[in-house]
DNA sequence: CCTTGTGTTCTCCG
DNA sequence: CCGGAGAACACAAG
């Protein structure tokens, strides 16, 4: 599940691969992800030169100029990989054009195996039965987008379409408008549990079900306490768990639980830092009690019923 | 049945 | 009866 500090690692990689090109050509298996129209969609992207790129929460915002952006969200499953050389079929020679291999509306054509620099087993596969949108730049380079699920998706947008998804996001983790003041405010006065507000982007931008167990465990705090209640001392140690583990887990490039992969291909390393997501029914590692798992805000939950008051 | 991010819809309460 | 909060559902595929 791509949260926060994994659509970090991917738009990093990214602005290191694809600033500067433009797009040559683009092909798109199913209509819904990007927003029901592929020719209108393929029609505006073609042509543009990728200018920049920013993240607010989990999205993706690609620049193109003032007026014309690309929204990617990433959803559960979604993958967003960079290729910068040719493709290498099972067989062995190599190709060149996007439509020879991957004409849009149909997303089939065998498994064909990337060149070479991938760690990971199935995501790397260029192109594939999961690969919804392929962009071909006009040097030869590609930038793929996978999804298993058909959730994630891209979106052309203007400046309206921009500002509107903007500000649908709350206070942004890692910036210098995310004090501890506004922080705690969040959880003032809400009914609802610690995690449902960790998990509210419209609260609080990027948080999502790995990190919110691992910031309430490293706060000592349980994810079903309500949020109204959480102490001043309790709030300080919500807000630095979130603060470092996001920055560690950026630091390490991500989370790879099931299917996430960065701007490459390759596995994030923070897996080996986890405390608590995954390890239900195992030993904390603090105490060495059994972890609980159960439902919190309607997601798996993992806590310790000793160290998490 | 389980997994989860988010948009939508439903329900409750004052 | 309105508004907001929060919970529940829908979606998708393995």
């Amino acid at each position: 599940m791509p949260e926060l500090p994994e659509v970090e690692t991917i738009r990093r990689d990214l602005t290191r691969h694809v600033l500067g090109k433009t797009v040559k050509d683009v092909s798109v298996s199913h209509a819904k992800v990007v927003g029901g129209d592929i020719e209108a969609f393929a029609g505006a992207l073609a042509g543009k030169r990728f200018q920049e790129i920013d993240r607010v929460g989990k999205l993706l915002i690609f620049s193109f100029g003032r007026e014309q952006f690309l929204l990617v969200h990433l959803k559960m499953t979604g993958q967003l990989i960079y290729h910068a050389g040719e493709f290498i079929i099972a067989g062995g020679h190599s190709l060149t054009s996007t439509s020879e291999v991957y004409p849009a509306q149909s997303a089939r054509g065998g498994r064909r195996r990337a060149g070479g620099h991938s760690q990971t087993d199935d995501p790397e596969v260029q192109p594939g039965k999961h690969t919804r949108i392929a962009i071909g730049f006009a040097d030869g380079s590609k930038l793929f987008f996978h999804d298993m699920r058909l959730f994630g998706f891209m979106r052309m947008v203007n400046e309206a379409g921009r500002s509107k998804a903007i500000s649908a996001f709350g206070i942004e983790p890692l910036t210098a408008l995310f004090t501890l003041e506004k922080f705690a405010g969040v959880f003032r006065g809400r009914k609802t549990s610690v995690k449902a507000v960790l998990l509210n982007q419209s609260l609080i931008a990027g948080i999502g079900n790995i990190y919110a167990d691992e910031i309430c465990f490293s706060a000592g705090i349980r994810p079903s306490r309500q949020a109204s209640r959480v102490t001043k001392a309790e709030a300080l140690a919500l807000y630095a768990a979130t603060k470092q583990i996001i920055k560690r887990a950026i630091k390490e490039r991500g989370t790879t639980f099931n299917t996430y992969v960065d701007g490459a291909g390759n596995k994030g390393n923070f897996v080996r830092f986890l405390q608590v997501y995954g390890r239900g029914g195992q030993p904390c590692r603090h105490c060495g009690k059994t972890l609980m798992k159960k439902r919190v805000a309607g997601r798996g939950t993992v806590f310790c019923l000793s160290c998490q008051k």
